[in-house]
DNA sequence: ACCTGAACACCGTTCAAGT
DNA sequence: ACCTGAACACCGTTCAAGT
């Protein structure tokens, strides 16, 4: 019945690593190699171990568990993203260079997909963007809980693109499949929907990078032209 | 380099259960009961045999492996959509309808989260839905690849809003994690950001079901704003 | 202070064997 | 046609023991 205390990784002081040894850095950043290379899937303690030359439990001493290893892995990459001063930018190029410099981490770092909403956001690089995209949106002149609201419609849509994109070309990538055979796949599963088929059709005769662009583009700018009209009324 | 054959469980015929035995409806039927009850980390092939009075190994003769078995519990759930038919609706009144059927389906079975993006959905109902969403969408006016486009669009921004809200509130609740404890963990975290803090104290301070719903709804009618200007024009 | 190895309690999946 | 059990190759994590 008595809660449990909520713990964080970024509330806790590292273990100090004087000069010998493995270090918490050391392991986040080997751990983002196998991440980046292999996929979320490949990471395993057992694994990081052996490429740092330790044994996986040895990981322990530095990092409560993998759950926190992954939260040290997350924020890290955030810092990536490189975002213009809202001072200096209008709001609307803020929140657009923003979605866009989200979008590219992520498609250079496709295993985030899968731990989006899956831990608290608020490591320092995280941070850091947050507080730059709620800058932006309060110049723009949200207060209160719009302001969140504002945000997080952006992340929304972020998050949600790039999930399903990130998703199929990785899946499509690593199994290599065979493009013709999804399709003949989807033509037979849709067959009572033309219209769904002729759709997909399209979509995939047309080069797949391009055609997510811009629907990603197209999809933000409904969001952007939304929350402008929230201003002005 | 010979690409591989894609396949898919919609497309294969279930081995036929003459009378006696498993079926694959009722292996699908308990995994829903599993994941509902326990979440998608809870199920394993084992536990479901056993919850069936089988080995688990039985399972593979219904079902290629897993992944499988999960595509067919994702499907089931969004026949539990109610959807109108844009027909009489309007366009806007269905896509209003269309999101907040996704999310009502997802907070009432959370683990689904986790699956969406990650498996094609194309089973019978993610079609049916896929359909009357595109449907929706031609008759106000949008053709072509803005007509992918523009649902694309609405689905991103349920999947990416609903995802984070999910994680959040069932972590919360099978931990049983001290409201309080994590507002202190975020004060410390994000010490160097005041605003950001005074944002999260008021976004917690209040009814968080109600504060979730008023955020989606937010975000929810800047995207159709978005749609609709882009009809206009 | 830091690392190790053995051990625990799990996984998904394959496959020969049974009925 | 359907199910079983043993086996394989893994997991994350704990903990007593070492240096």
């Amino acid at each position: 019945m008595t809660a449990k205390q909520f713990t964080s990784v970024w509330t806790r002081e590292p273990r100090q690593g004087k000069t010998q040894g493995l270090t918490r850095d050391q392991i986040v950043r080997a751990a983002l190699e196998i991440l980046d290379a292999e996929g979320l899937d490949a990471l395993s303690m057992r694994k990081l171990g052996a490429k740092l030359g330790a044994g996986a439990t040895s990981l322990y001493w530095h990092v409560a568990n993998k759950e926190e290893l992954l939260e040290l892995a997350f924020d890290e990459i955030w810092g990536e993203m490189s975002i213009p001063d809202p001072g200096s930018a209008g709001w609307r190029d803020t929140g657009w260079a923003f979605a866009h410099g989200m979008r590219k981490v992520i498609l250079r770092h496709p295993w985030v997909a899968g731990l989006i909403g899956r831990m608290p956001a608020i490591g320092p690089n995280s941070l850091r963007a947050a507080e730059l995209l709620r800058k932006g949106l309060h110049q723009a002149g949200f207060r209160g809980l719009e302001e969140d609201y504002a945000g997080a419609a952006i992340t929304a849509f972020v998050f949600g693109s790039v999930i399903p994109e990130v998703a199929w070309f990785s899946a499509a990538a690593e199994k290599e499949y065979d493009a013709e055979s999804m399709r003949e796949i989807i033509r037979t599963a849709a067959a009572d929907y033309p219209e769904l088929v002729a759709r997909a059709e399209e979509y995939t005769a047309r080069d797949p990078a391009a055609v997510r662009e811009m629907n990603f583009a197209f999809g933000l700018a409904c969001v952007l032209d939304g929350l402008e009209r929230r201003l002005v009324t």
